[in-house]
DNA sequence: TGCCGCTAAATGAATAAGCATTCATCGCTG
DNA sequence: CAGCGATGAATGCTTATTCATTTAGCGGCA
């Protein structure tokens, strides 16, 4: 049995695991009967219980971004990139829903590492808002008292709360595309110069 | 020494603690220490750990709920409600920062009753906001094609994420009321009638 | 006023349970 | 049969919680 399979096979049982108890919560048995191997195989593979943590991180968050970059990067009108970006954000959670949890949940600790992470990983991803902004504003379609360190992470938090819903339900109460097209509306109509 | 003396002075070094390493990281020894109580002293006043986590929501998060609504209720004008609950929301997290902190790590865990928490807690909190937004659509004021259900979320959601800042940050990047007047702000022409 | 003794509050050392991590052993494969 | 990945029981540490003991406050009594 290859390498890449465990690795794979305890990386995809932690996800599941972390979303389901936490990060705290979760033994490292569950994590090894969820991925069917043996406690002590997990530390063939991570050193420890955080950085299974990490590595998920890593591993998925990393996917994401690139793919959401490219999304955007094929739109022209700055408008319709706010619009991707709300769509591809709203579809990876429902997509991905475990995942979405762990970040929902466990990218917000107080642990020092976590902290970095948030740092430099979010920045990267939210700061693909604040460029589209920039460049609306060059064009002259965004309002240009808009501050876009500010009003980037006014649309991410909303993007990031409706997350927290779906998360948080059984069931998408909404629709995710209805979503997306009513909150990007409303940034939309909000930074637009008159 | 009275009672509420304890409990009052537990609560506080409890917020203090597991501000600055998290619920499950803090150990009751270290609240004990904070409080200067002996640990046995804790358990006369709460049940286990999990209940003084619970007590700090309880006691605290309703205070901040009330006064929202109370200053709210003093404006006539639905846009200027919105500024003023935004304004509020962050000066909160200003001024008590600990518990800002809390509530931003610890009432994201999966735990079931933090979970519904969540839910009727912070119903009540938003709900504040959808209020306001159909109040707003019922004066012509605000675009009837808003749902309020949405609207609440990105609206409280862009707030959340500002503390968040906050909260990571040594310093406050941004000024309070440069924030509040600006996200209110794109908000509310996002959401203006034409 | 000063002295007892009683009760409730407070203490913190001891307990006991939980669980991450280790490592001696196994068994498959080439 | 040598080497290497896998195993899972055993280890040992960490910490929430308990409880036997101490301390403080208070009311009654001489």
């Amino acid at each position: 049995m290859k390498n890449s399979d465990k690795h794979e096979k305890i990386i995809r049982a932690a996800v599941k695991v972390f979303a389901k108890k936490g990060f705290f919560s979760a033994r490292i048995s569950d994590i090894a009967k969820a991925a069917k191997v043996a406690d002590g195989t997990i530390y063939l593979y991570f050193n420890n219980k955080f950085d299974i943590l990490i590595s998920v991180f890593d591993e998925e968050i990393g996917k994401f971004i690139a793919q959401t970059k490219k999304l955007v990067d094929q739109e022209e009108n700055p408008q319709r990139k706010i619009e991707v970006f709300a769509l591809k954000h709203l579809a990876m959670a429902k997509e991905n829903k475990s995942l979405a949890e762990i970040i929902q949940m466990e990218l917000r600790q107080s642990h020092k590492l976590i902290k970095e992470y948030r740092k430099t990983i979010f920045s990267e991803y939210v700061d693909i808002i604040s460029s589209i902004i920039r460049q609306g504003q060059t064009k002259g379609i965004f309002r240009k008292d808009v501050k876009p360190g500010i009003a980037k992470r006014a649309f991410f938090g909303a993007l990031d709360e409706m997350t927290r819903l779906w998360v948080l339900s059984p069931k998408p109460p909404y629709d995710i595309e209805d979503t997306a097209k009513q909150i990007s509306n409303i940034f939309l109509q909000g930074i637009n110069a008159v």
